[in-house]
DNA sequence: TTGTGACAACGACAATTGTAGGAGTGAATT
DNA sequence: AATTCACTCCTACAATTGTCGTTGTCACAA
């Protein structure tokens, strides 16, 4: 398998991917009206991200007619798991078990998911 | 209560600021001693990290004969929430459960885990 | 044909970040 | 006293990041 050593992605890097991954392939255009509304960027702004997640190796593009559309050359999976290592490295030393507790009493998982996680990792264990 | 808006702190920045919350109260040495094996930097550069974060306002310090202790003006609540709900936003769109997903099947969470977690559910139900 | 509106290409630029060197100073050591 | 620690202070600096402006080009409308 191609393990290609990727350059770190920047917050605002990872933040258009997510939006790549989200509408699958994009024009500039398209991911800046795929912004969060409390979230503004330029026209350009977009493109100049695009591209460096271009040069990093994260993204390709294509031509449509005389727009670029871009997309995804990595799967969200690869990306999240390095991401999520090195977040919880900085900020929990690498123990995942407080961010979940905070996730939890901070109220954004109920029961139900932590129903569906039983029995995720019930199946995963066998 | 005292909201004051802190200014954004790097991932390094973080990094360091976790180490002065585990060790409570600590000089340049003593964090950089507290560094990981793999995570190597220059007294000099610790100490730069830890006066970058006295001036936004998470650090402060008194004298010990001549050395700075430099101790946590926040706490790790505080800074875990925004820094997390942060992080969600970029690579999961706000979403928690994808996240806790991952953690489960990528094996960082068992059983034990979340009989705990359940139980932290309940008890904050009413 | 002359705008007008979309887009891309290129460049720019201040701020932040990661990383540290070197000078200075007081205390302990030889 | 001279050397050596152990520290702080001040300074630096390249790279990265966030954020665009300007300019050029094409297609279509008036």
């Amino acid at each position: 398998m191609g393990k290609k050593k990727l350059r770190a992605m920047s917050p605002t890097e990872t933040e258009i991917l997510r939006l790549v991954w989200e509408l699958n392939e994009a024009t500039v255009q398209q991911i800046r009206d795929q912004l969060p509304s409390d979230r503004s960027l330029a026209y350009n702004t977009v493109q100049t991200l695009l591209c460096r997640l271009e040069q990093k190796g994260y993204l390709k593009h294509h031509l449509k007619g005389r727009a670029h559309v871009f997309s995804a050359l990595v799967k969200p999976r690869e990306v999240i798991k390095t991401t999520v290592r090195d977040f919880l490295g900085r900020l929990f030393g690498g123990d995942p078990k407080p961010l979940v507790q905070f996730l939890a009493e901070d109220g954004k998982l109920d029961e139900e998911d932590i129903k569906r996680l039983r029995e995720l990792i019930k199946k995963k264990k066998k």
